[in-house]
DNA sequence: TCTTATTTTTAGCCAAGACTAAAACCCTAA
DNA sequence: TTAGGGTTTTAGTCTTGGCTAAAAATAAGA
């Protein structure tokens, strides 16, 4: 059963929603996610359904099937593989491939995969942190940790961003944060949630709580 | 104005038929080259006339405008590069390219190409020997000859195939016809005007004249 | 439990790009 | 000059993926 490019995008939608299958998902919460009207979505639940590729009962939200897992995980694979292309090999700055990559993701070959896959030598992330699938849809994860979640004096390495717009991914070049800088939590404001902190050390970056939720670390 | 990935088929269509916009073209050519009825041949020329890519006068075929033209050899430039990109980096086959670029040819992205012809180092022709657009849309034209209008105990080098065809290439890999082979023409039947062909000055060749008709050459 | 607010679906419409069948047009040969 | 054949267009239909407005179902509060 072939997906369009229409029914692959919102497939996708649905497994970020559901975090990879583990929730159900609203009809509202696909047509924020897809900038959609939900009399748009309801139709497409049906058509998705009946492709079985997610579980489909009216009025109450769908799940995804172990089949729409995968095929998700295959334009996620593509998406970002598709991206680190870009990073690296096209010198794209991190905020300028995802537009790109949403597009290039929907291109039907498997040999074109493979073969990209192994042109980048088999990489694990794309240019924001994410694991990126092997081609069995399996996925490297790592615990992550969003720096508003870390204690004061703890330390890490930023390994992803939360949020891959390029309004945000530009903001962090401007401040010099990036993935792989070691960071160390100096101060958290009680009052906003505001934080200091140390990066590379050497240069302390003051961030509001909702930039800091969207880094994601490791602690070491 | 953009235009829509069926329209920049239809439009490359034109240009291809048109002899780069020297003649005009009919509806039922179009359809038979896009493999669709001229019933919805007239429809897209409708479109496309709107859009003033072409100059449409029902009933009397349509010639391409500057316009037209402009936008078919950036598609055109686009779906070269990518067949260069996917055979030079990819090590796809040149009889593998032709299908996965023609999807690769609609993704919008000034910047991506852009960057594609610099990673791939300029390329000036793709892996059938047709020229790649500069980004101004110039074509450098070389003067090309088909095998069976060459002159026996001419020589000369292969520089190009008319059909792009899976079938047609993977048979001149077979008996070892490529892009930069030299050749000589040993003897030509007059009955059925296949030929006799010396490769690189040490294999010879027997080919139909369908076959040779489809193979191009630069004479020297 | 009943009434309302919220969510979701249905119904009807639109545009793009395909199709078939029928009508209209153009050209040529008698 | 006109009839016929071939070409092209028009009219009407279908599917996909959107939309709005209205109806229906669910959820929540009194
Ligand atoms: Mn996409
Ligand atoms: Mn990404
Ligand atoms: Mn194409
Ligand atoms: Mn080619």
């Amino acid at each position: 059963m072939v997906l369009t490019t229409a029914e692959e995008n919102y497939l996708k939608a649905i497994y970020h929603l559901s975090d990879g299958g583990t929730k159900s998902v609203s009809t509202n919460d696909v047509a924020a996610e897809m900038k959609t009207k939900p009399a748009s979505v309801s139709d497409m639940l049906r058509k998705l359904g009946d492709k079985e590729v997610i579980e489909y009962r009216k009025y109450y939200g769908v799940n995804i099937t172990e089949e729409g897992k995968k095929r998700a995980l295959t334009t996620i694979r593509k998406h970002r593989l598709w991206e680190v292309f870009l990073v690296d090999k096209l010198h794209f700055a991190w905020d300028e491939v995802h537009e790109v990559a949403e597009e290039l993701e929907h291109i039907q070959s498997p040999l074109l995969i493979q073969r990209l896959d192994e042109f980048l030598n088999y990489p694990k992330f794309d240019p924001h942190g994410d694991p990126i699938p092997d081609e069995f849809g399996d996925v490297k994860a790592r615990p992550r940790l969003a720096l508003n979640e870390m204690e004061i004096d703890s330390s890490g390495q930023i390994v992803a961003v939360k949020d891959s717009s390029a309004a945000f991914l530009k903001y962090l070049d401007k401040v010099g944060a990036y993935i792989g800088a070691r960071i160390k939590i100096l101060d958290k404001v009680e009052f906003d949630g505001s934080m200091e902190i140390l990066v590379d050390q050497k240069k302390t970056l003051f961030m509001s709580k909702d930039v800091a939720a969207n880094i994601l670390a490791i602690q070491s």
